[in-house]
DNA sequence: GCGACAG
DNA sequence: ATCTTGTCGC
C-alpha cells in the first residue's frame, strides 16, 4: 500500500488534474450516488453505487463490493481508505452515469483533493463532493431557509473551495464542493435538486441503504 | 503544546 | 463509521 508521505505526494500531483468546469452531456440522464459502509466488529467495508434516472429519481442500477479495508482512517487521506471498494463497485456498473455524487469532500480539502476529486480524476467522469460535516474551509452567515448558501473559504489562501448548503429549513447544512468536471454552481444546484425531502440527496441515501444490505449479505 | 479532524 | 430510544422542541 501507500505510506502517508506517498499518499500526500500523490494527492499533490493528481490535484493538478481536477477540472472545475461543466463537462457532461447536456440533458443529464443518469445520476449516481456513492457511499461506503463499515462493519462495527471487523475490517470489512462495502462500497455502494446506485444509478438513478435524473428526472424521475427511479433506481436504475445498483453495484456493490465488499472487501477488507487496507488503509486507516486519516483525516485528509480519506480516499485511500474508501476508493478501493468504490472502484470495484464502479467496475460492475453497466450504466455509465453522467454525474456522481460522493458522500465526502472534493476541493474542500487541505490539499484540494478530497475523495470526490480522487474518484473523479481516476474514473475521468463528473463527480460532486457532498459531505455531511466540514473538513476544511470556513463559512459564516448561512441563512436558515432551504436553499440558503454560504461560501466555504480556505483558511490558507482565501480561495472559494465549496459551499455550505441548507437543503432543508432549520437543518444542518451539507458541504458541497467540486470533485471533477463540474462547476461549484452546477454542483450546488444538483445537490439541492436531489435533496427534495431530507437533508442528504436521495443518491446518498439510497447508496447507503444498498451498501448496508450488501454488508449484511456478505457476512452471511 | 493545544485543538481540529470527510467516513 | 459505530454504539442507540425516547424525547425535547417547533
Amino acid at each position: 500500500m501507500w505510506s502517508v508521505d506517498e499518499a500526500i505526494r500523490l494527492q499533490e500531483e493528481l490535484s493538478k488534474q481536477v477540472i472545475v468546469a461543466d463537462q457532461f452531456s447536456d440533458p443529464v440522464k443518469y445520476i449516481a450516488g456513492t457511499d461506503v459502509e463499515y462493519d462495527k466488529d471487523t475490517d470489512l467495508i462495502a462500497g455502494s453505487i446506485v444509478v438513478l434516472d435524473y428526472l424521475t429519481m427511479e433506481t436504475m442500477e445498483v453495484a456493490t463490493h465488499c472487501m477488507e479495508a487496507a488503509f486507516p482512517y486519516i483525516p485528509g487521506l480519506f480516499s485511500f481508505r474508501e476508493m478501493p471498494p468504490l472502484l470495484k463497485a464502479f467496475e460492475k456498473l453497466k450504466i455509465i452515469p453522467d454525474i456522481f455524487i460522493c458522500d465526502a469532500q472534493g476541493l474542500a480539502h487541505q490539499r484540494r483533493f478530497g475523495l470526490a476529486c480522487h474518484f473523479g480524476v481516476t474514473i475521468n467522469l463528473p463527480v460532486i463532493g457532498c459531505g455531511k460535516t466540514r473538513l476544511y474551509g470556513e463559512y459564516e452567515g448561512l441563512g436558515i431557509e432551504r436553499g440558503s448558501i454560504a461560501p466555504l473559504m480556505a483558511q490558507d489562501n482565501g480561495q472559494h473551495i465549496g459551499n455550505a448548503v441548507r437543503t432543508q429549513k432549520g437543518i444542518n447544512p451539507v458541504f458541497v464542493s467540486v470533485g471533477h468536471k463540474i462547476s461549484l454552481e452546477t454542483a450546488t444546484g444538483i445537490v439541492l435538486r436531489m435533496s427534495t425531502r431530507y437533508r442528504l440527496p436521495e443518491t446518498t441515501r439510497i447508496a447507503d441503504h444498498y451498501g448496508r444490505l450488501a454488508m449484511e449479505a456478505y457476512k452471511n
